[in-house]
This record gives C-alpha cells, structure tokens and sequence, in this order.
DNA sequence: TCTCGGACTGGAATGCTTTCCAGTCACGGC
DNA sequence: GCCGTGACTGGAAAGCATTCCAGTCCGAGA
C-alpha cells in the first residue's frame, strides 16, 4: 500500500515539461531583477514598494513604480507563495458541477473567495470516491490553502484516511465525516421533508415513496430519517429507494415502486438528476402527476416551476451554501475557530400534491 | 492607465498572509532534503529517482522509495513548477458556471484536461468583462500554462489587451477575437438555426422572432445572422431583440414582441436563462405554445423534454465542447500548431412547433 | 598494467520572491 | 563636535525542487 502511493509520484522523465528544452525560456517577461536594475535599486527594495512595506521614501517608491509600469512586470505568484507558503488558493471537490445544484453552489464559493483573495482549483469525481482521493492528494501536492469538499461518499476509508491527513483548513458541503470535527455547510434537509411529508399525510396519503440518493452522503441520509420519523408520527408508510443520483436510478426505483401490488400514492424524487428519472418512469407508465400521484422534487431546477403542473419542491438556496461555506474556510484561514453552519430548507407546495384517488 | 494597473500590484503590508507569523511553518511536511538524509543520499539523487530519469541504480533507487514512503514525501509541486516553468495548471474563465450549458462544458473540459496531467483554476466573471480582464492577468500571474476563454465581450478593448498581451496558449469557447488568430472550440449556430427556421418557413410561419442574447458574443451574432439569411431566402420576417443573456431580457423581450401589432407567430429563445424569461412573459400573456405561439429554444436544458409540450431545441453536445476545447489546448501545449474545431448543432424538432393559427 | 568509457553520484547553480539583519546617512540634542 | 536614533537601503539567506557539470569507481580492452 505505502509502495502503491510511492508510484504515484514517479514522473515519466521529461514528460512534464511540454516545451522542447525544459527550465523556463529565457526571454519570459520582466522579473523583479529587471525592475530593481532598471530603477537602480536592491531587490529587497523593489519588494519593499510592491508589498506595501512602511519603510519606504517617496522618492523610492516612486522610481520603482515607474520602472514597473514601464516594464510591464507582473509578480511570479508561484515564486511568492514559494516564500511565503501560502498560495492564495483553496481546492474544491466535487462530484459533479454539471448538476446546476452544484455548479450554483460552486459559483457562490468562487466568488466569494475570489473576494477574499482566493482562486479556485475545481476538480469534478464523478461520484468516484477514488478519484476524491486523488484530487484530494493532487491539491494537497498544489499545497492549496484549504479546501471544500463535497465528497462522494463518506464512509470510504480511503477518502477518510486522505482527508485525516490534511493538514489545511476544510469546510464540507453537506457532508459529515466519521470522528472529524470538521466545519461544514450543511441544509437542514429534515425541515424541508418534514413539512412535505406532514402536508402529504394531511391531505391524506398513506404511502409514500422517496426516490433517494446514495445513503453513503449526509442529505440522503437526512433526508429519510426525516421521513421515517413523520412516517412513525401518522399512520403514513415510507418506502425509501436509495442508490446513485442518477436519471437512471430514478428511472428504475419509480418503475419498482409504482409496480407494486400497494403502490405509493406519493412520491418525493430526492434530487434533480433523479426527478429526471422520475418524470420519464411516471410517464412512460401512463401515470400522470399529480392525478395518479402526487410529487414532491428536491432542490430547484430552472425549468420546475414551468412543467405541467409545476412541481412541489423541497428548496434551499445554493448560492448562499457556497457562500457560507466560503465564509467558514475563510475565517479558518484567518486563524478563528472551526464552526459549522446549518442553513434552512423550504417546502413549496404546488398543484404537483393533493390528495390521493379515492 | 499604465499607473492605475501598477496600483494593482500593491498589497497591504502582511495581509497577504493569513497565519499570525509569516513564512512557511518549520513544523511542515517533509521535504525532499529530509528523504535524501534518510536515504542518505543526495537531493539530486532523490530527484533523479522520482523523476524516472535512467541514470539510477537499483539500489539507489529502492533505498530512495523507502525512505519516501516512511516518511510520506509528497513532492511540493509549486517549487516543480517554478523550477521547471510549467505549473502544469490551465485557467478557465467563464461568465457563469450555474449556467448547465457551461457547467457541461467545463466539465468535459475539465475532465480532459485532467487526464492531459492539467489542474483547472476556474474564475467566474458573471458576464463582466472588466473581471474577464482582471481574471486573465491573475491567471497570468499565477503561471497558468493555457487558458480556456469563454469571454463575456468580444469586443472589449480592454479584454482584447489583456488578451493579446499573453504568452500562453488559449482556447476560446464559442468566441471569435478581432485581428487574432486562435484556436477556438465553435458551434455550428448557423447550421441548427437553419434547420429550425427554414422549418418555420415550411410550416407556413410569415413572422418569426429571436429573442437572443448579447450580440457582443459569437452565439449572439451567428444565430442572428443565420435567421436573416433563411428570411432573405423565403418570405418569413424576422424581429431580432438582443441584450443580456438573462430570464429578465428574455421575459420583456418577449412581452415587447408579442404585444406588437404585427406579433411574431414563432419565437426562437437564444439561450437557456432566456427561454426561462420567454416562458415567464408568455404564461403571463396568457399566449400558449404552440396554440398561439411555435417555440423553439437553444441549448438543452434537463428538462425541456418534460415541459407539456416539450420544447423543440437546437442541440450541441456541450460535454464535447468541452473536451474539443481541451484537446485543442492540449495540442497547443504540446508544441503542435494552433488549430480550431467547429462542431454540429442539430434541431430536435416537437411539438411546440407547428403551423400558424389560420 | 594502464587507459578509456560507461554507469552513477554528489555538489552547486538556478528559478523568483520575501524578509531578516546589518549597515549608511542625516539630524537633533547635549 | 559627538553620539544616539530613526529612516531607509542593500545584501544575503531561505523556500523546494531540477538539472548541469564534474567527479568517482569499476570493468573491459589494449
């Protein structure tokens, strides 16, 4: 295993350098020697200027600024973080900025980042745990100064064992990780199915379906203890559904669960790419929402609120997840303690749920 | 000007680095001197092994791994990358990223450039090309060895400065630059605009009406020069209202149209947030589609097809756009010449389309 | 036996910046 | 007139890895 990890780090020789001869070219642009040649000064002094150091004269300043400007120069941040072991920059992992959930919660983390002057190193999993590892040590090897983690699943030993490892700041997005103390954004995804699940058995449904994702991540996981425990309160049953959050999935547990002998009269699809699967098993049976059942979606897709009938959704807001965890890596980043941050989910009902068929 | 770009060089004194003390921290993660003492051995001689290069013994080479792996050496890849000049990273700029078009595309992107070796530093500018430009030169001065541009203003001039002004390869994203010559990763509007318009035509539709987005784009501009092409060549008019690619432009464009005395029997939706401000004002027109209106949109959106009728849309692959953009900077970074890819659109025909109300 | 070449290895320079430390200079106070 | 002080400034080390160059050592061939 410890010779496994060491072959990662064996380069093909020379393959790294995609330029003919290697080292940097030695026309590149202006570097700081330039700027202190040009000015008549010491390096030491031209970083001075740049960094906004207090001792420094007018007339100082002012020769090295212009010798900037004329040359163009821009500092080498590589070499600045170098020196200084911090490279402005966190990593983000995640399963799959294409889903619209995501990338909205990846836009608020960037830009709010960006504004505390971070970038951003994005890298996508595909759900593959193995590959959260990877990233995980490749940002790590890229010594970003901390990172955001939506991990695939957080029970896998590897992923827990390289995220133990870290040594920078992380803020998980709606993930919880066994025995780490981890700041985290997190939705309180029990409110949302809570208020679902008590409006459907208000209005009188006695069987529910829930679509899940893969237990393996907190909000599946929250999201059916939430129900289970409605369920327990009335006298309304659960049938959960969990696997991959896939169209396919959705597909395949809908067909299941409207097959049955004693089908739900209700079914709550557990994120967007999975109402996807959904919408299509429902019509290709002939079933039509919310006559022959009711539906309730998770999280927003643009498009939701304009499908006939528009459907019921359990909402939260992405953006401000991404934000707020921003926020909590950045006050670690600070140096303030480690917190989490739960955020609220709503139910917004719509003509997608009423009562069940006589 | 050159004056007001140097104040963007100066820092505040120590707010740069966010841990109390400054540099890095004596208590880090081993370093390759350590690896080298315990092997020891010399610094060059851990080099050479971990790099692969041939002039390595067996034995130097066995005694290198073990002490590299007793002591968990990663190699720190930002002192690599000043030393040999590549950072092995690629900047990505994009006006929005919970755009699913986009999303789609910096993910086939990144994910082709991760196997090319390649990190992703993604910046989202939200359609501002002042931030494009401060984007591109902080990607510079991180070292990026490539950019991949989905530029929010062609014809900015102080984008096409900062532009012109780089020394690392790019691709651009479905744009077109004034005056230089390089390598883009484009879409065939016109092909797909052809098929759905001169469809329109055929159907016996005499007004037709794009509600595009910034003409400041390619997207924009191809799409509206394809449609007056088809309106030239039959006897269809078109109305072209382009601004912003937002649901807001989409929605009062669309009110504008449809109030007119003259109104178009078909609308095009330029765009995916626009379709969502076509739907929003045609709903609140109380208009139907296709009953009083035809409509066809651009660019897929998960749920299009479940839309009751589902809409007709002019395809591309977007995950293929991003993979063809990848590959044409792969190419670049790999010494090979600077070439461009167009790739197809296709319109997908419902029923959302048919022939005008009598 | 001597020499030459090949196979490795170590040392040192290099990339670019930050920052510590020591030094210079001028000036006010005594 | 001298010295302490404060305000700057320059030099050099350090951060981590790569690579060139100059060895060392050994075996083979003459």
């Amino acid at each position: 295993m410890a010779r496994s990890r060491v072959r990662v780090l064996l380069r093909d020789h020379a393959s790294m350098t995609p330029s003919p001869s290697s080292l940097r070219t030695p026309t590149s642009r202006p570097v700081m020697k330039q700027v202190a040649d040009r000015a008549g000064v010491a390096l030491s002094s031209v970083s001075r200027v740049l960094s906004g150091h207090p001792d420094v004269s007018a007339v100082m300043r002012n020769r090295v600024l212009d010798a900037v400007a004329a040359l163009g120069y821009e500092p080498d941040r590589l070499a600045q973080s170098l020196r200084t072991g911090a490279t402005m920059s966190v990593g983000v992992v995640v399963g799959d900025i294409s889903n619209p959930l995501m990338a909205q919660i990846v836009l608020g983390a960037e830009m709010r980042l960006r504004d505390g002057g971070y970038s951003s190193l994005l890298t996508n999993s595909g759900s593959d745990p193995r590959l959260d590892v990877e990233h995980v040590r490749l940002l790590q090897q890229r010594r970003v100064d901390g990172m955001l983690l939506s991990l695939s699943d957080e029970e896998d030993p590897g992923v827990a064992d390289a995220v133990g490892r870290l040594d920078v700041p992380i803020v998980l997005l709606d993930r919880q990780l066994a025995g780490q103390g981890s700041a985290a954004a997190l939705s309180d995804h029990a409110a949302g199915i809570q208020a679902a699940a008590q409006e459907l058995a208000d209005l009188g449904h006695r069987r529910v379906g829930l679509v899940n994702g893969s237990p393996r991540v907190r909000p599946s996981r929250e999201r059916a203890t939430a129900l289970r425990k409605v369920c327990r309160s009335t006298d309304m049953q659960c049938r959960v559904r969990a696997a991959a959050y896939t169209a396919e999935h959705g597909y395949q547990a809908t067909i299941d669960l409207m097959r049955a002998e004693d089908a739900p009269t209700a079914l709550i699809a557990g994120g967007n790419q999975i109402l996807v699967g959904v919408l299509r098993a429902l019509r290709e049976l002939g079933l039509t929402v919310p006559g022959d059942v009711s539906l309730v979606a998770c999280d927003d897709v643009p498009l939701a609120s304009y499908l006939d009938p528009p459907i019921a959704t359990i909402r939260r807001e992405p953006g401000q997840i991404g934000r707020v965890a921003a926020e909590l890596l950045l006050e670690q980043l600070r140096g303030e303690p480690v917190r989490s941050q739960t955020l609220p989910t709503t139910f917004a009902k719509t003509e997608s749920v009423r009562p069940p068929r006589a």
